[in-house]
DNA sequence: TTAAATAGGACTAATTTGGTCCAAATTGCC
DNA sequence: GGCAATTTGGACCAAATTAGTCCTATTTAA
């Protein structure tokens, strides 16, 4: 059903959850998960991923854990969303390899892009910081896509 | 890669290419499977969901085939995912059978809701006249979002 | 040196998806 | 009335993707 994938919700549910805590010092994956309560071989699994990908900073070692690489307002539901599943695209047509030859010239290839377009930038409009429970649904009104057609 | 399935695509496909079609007489399966390279038992397929949904209109026996059930600008691409999809929902929260009780009150619910239809709305505001060769690409870029959190 | 962490990757099970096929019902035409 | 061309409905299997777990290596503080 147009679904993400579940391991990329966990994502946002991790990166949420790590928002929402003492930012003055590190969280183990065990720690995570118990807040989570999901399974802590996934949730170690997600954060090497995050880590990977750079929306979270890794200490390793005894007192090491994970810590957000910069300001829940700098980190987008699209950041994490890329993090799992690579670039947001509905349809193949919709990065630069479209296959589809049913026709001289692929009529839905534009359209195409312009919905993704618009996708895309609906979830680069929210913040972790909105998410989180800190300011909840503050800021989140004025989402305002404000899609001008202009790319 | 958070796509809409193959056969929602090639769905889509398959409606643009009717809306581009005589809509004085229905087509057949098979005319469609040729136009579209789509083979045909996955058209035949696509053709029963889509009909069964009422996108189109069938007529049966010799003779028969399907027709547009209304003009191509009253069909949006929104339409034609929820035929295969379902209703549009990125995420379980999305739904109304939130399952998420990592915690007390689960804090990404209503951001997820808003989320979802701001997506929603892009999808809602591409009909298939626009995707089809028509009008091709005129209308699409005052798509406008006008995403005023009003729900 | 040891214990507590992360890092990297392999592996399997479960689920979803894609695609095909068959038999039944309907309709137009000869 | 019978035949041929269609849609309808549903079952079925193969393929691909996803979820989840586990093992071993590496790093670091005490």
């Amino acid at each position: 059903m147009m679904r993400i994938n579940k391991l990329t919700d966990y994502g946002i549910v991790v990166m949420t959850r790590i928002a929402d805590m003492d930012q003055s010092r590190v969280h183990t994956a065990r720690e995570i998960s118990e807040d989570t309560r999901i399974p802590l071989p996934t949730v170690t699994r997600l954060l090497k991923t995050l880590s990977g990908n750079g929306l979270l900073d890794s200490q390793r070692g005894s007192q090491g854990g994970y810590s957000l690489s910069r300001s829940s307002e700098d980190i987008s539901v699209a950041d994490i969303i890329e993090t799992f599943e690579g670039p947001i695209a509905l349809t193949e047509c919709s990065t630069n390899t479209c296959e589809c030859s049913y026709e001289t010239k692929c009529s839905v290839e534009e359209p195409w892009q312009k919905i993704n377009d618009t996708v895309k930038n609906a979830l680069e409009g929210i913040s972790l910081n909105q998410m989180a429970g800190k300011n909840q649904n503050e800021g989140l009104l004025n989402l305002s896509m404000n899609y001008s057609g202009g790319m």
